[in-house]
DNA sequence: CGAGTATTTGATGCAGTTCAACGCTCGTGG
DNA sequence: CCACGAGCGTTGAACTGCATCAAATACTCG
């Protein structure tokens, strides 16, 4: 059965701003429904027009784009809290491709009441804006990384911002915590080689940083992995939840 | 004397998505003046909380990010028509920085007026989360470009990407327009060095596909060069503007 | 005319790609 | 119960695209 946003699990997390209970009461409204998926799952595909938007509740999954070449590029990790189908939402159609990594529950909106968030609820609105904008910030940040970092540099800022992202979740357990991709999403998110991702990942196992081995990551040395990172490990951005 | 928002030359290029009369007016509301600026002026700083939001009217400029070792990574070109600060409206501070490659013209709004926008105008909140999911999908595009393409094949989509824009603009003359950036700017938002810029381009000059020579860039076959640059050469997306 | 900035060109080196092969774990079917 | 193949991780060796180093050539401007 379907969880109410009153009792969203999510909604603990401090990583998200608080909502009024007149808020929660419009989400609930909104909700249309929920839905578990299994691995390998596509949730949304780069050129469809979802009627569906999501916001994901559990699990994790993949942003990704293929070009016309076959590469992929990884865009992001999806975390809890992830807003899923904004673009289809907005613009016409989808310009990127969601899929499951682990089992994922979804919460399911309809795109057809997108409106009615700016015309009832402004301030949901304008949260929605906020969520866009957090999430061209940190798209700024990605593109910073693949062009002026090293590959080990990269993976440093990667296991970086995926564990802190994680640890404002209430995802780790200690200085661990499960990340259930294969090396070759890393690759294509860090637009390295599988090969060279491997080695890249040997090297921060050998020096004693971080060890990622059987869908589980552990931090050695935070301080170490985040300065050669070049991270800034800012107290993690409070971000609204839709 | 600052232009009014009825007779914004903008307006009339075909990628915008038309306005109503009444969004006119409370556009023209809005608008707290006009700022002209030199080139190598900044205009936002990351890390700063500038009270002010801006729409490019003139001119053209650089978004860019700096890393702590120093290097730079451009995010991406400005043109007329991009709303510059969105980040700082809605989270604390800007996270990267906008500079002038040319004089510019910035229609200045007031962050404080922005809630305004969400409160009383439900259909210009609408367009400002559609601008940033647009600015979204390009800055995805821009990922899976410096993950995944060659050093030859990223200046080939650079250079029809900022083509088609100018041309949606109306900016472009024949084959050719005026690109004011200095192939340092270029190489930082490539991830490429400036040599290896420098002889890339040389290479797109030998091919007779592109020709970028004193600040101004000549197409030669288009077809090629989105062809080698994997570009798809979709209809310019329409887009709001604010 | 000299100083500063941008472009161009050649030479050298290395970080990361590509190719190839092997091991481990699981699930499936005979 | 074992054989087989598929998927993922690991490792070595060879190659190359691009970075880095170095220096020359415009161009602009005070």
């Amino acid at each position: 059965m379907a969880t109410k946003c009153e009792n969203c699990p999510l909604r603990r997390a401090d990583m998200f701003i608080d909502m009024s209970s007149d808020e929660v009461r419009f989400m609930q409204r909104f909700k249309a429904g929920e839905l578990v998926i299994e691995p390998g799952t596509p949730v949304l595909m780069e050129g469809s027009s979802s009627p569906q938007l999501y916001t994901a509740l559990r699990g994790m999954g993949l942003r990704y784009k293929t070009l016309p070449n076959g590469r992929r590029q990884v865009i992001n990790f999806v975390f809890p809290g992830d807003f899923l189908g904004l673009q289809a939402g907005v613009m016409r159609e989808m310009t990127h491709s969601v899929e499951a990594s682990t089992q994922m529950t979804l919460c399911v909106f309809n795109r057809s009441e997108l409106w009615s968030f700016f015309k009832n609820h402004a301030n949901r609105a304008y949260d929605l804006t906020w969520l866009a904008a957090v999430e061209e910030h940190f798209m700024g940040e990605a593109i910073a990384t693949l062009g002026q970092r090293s590959a080990i540099e990269r993976m440093a800022w990667a296991l970086v911002r995926v564990f802190s992202r994680a640890e404002a979740l209430g995802l780790t357990e200690g200085d661990q915590m499960n990340l259930p991709y294969r090396q070759q999403d890393m690759a294509d998110a860090l637009g390295l080689s599988l090969v060279h991702t491997n080695k890249t990942l040997a090297k921060l196992r050998e020096q004693q940083l971080a060890a990622w081995t059987d869908g589980t990551l552990r931090i050695r040395n935070m301080k170490a992995l985040a300065q050669l990172g070049m991270v800034d490990i800012e107290a993690p951005m409070k971000r609204p939840l839709i």
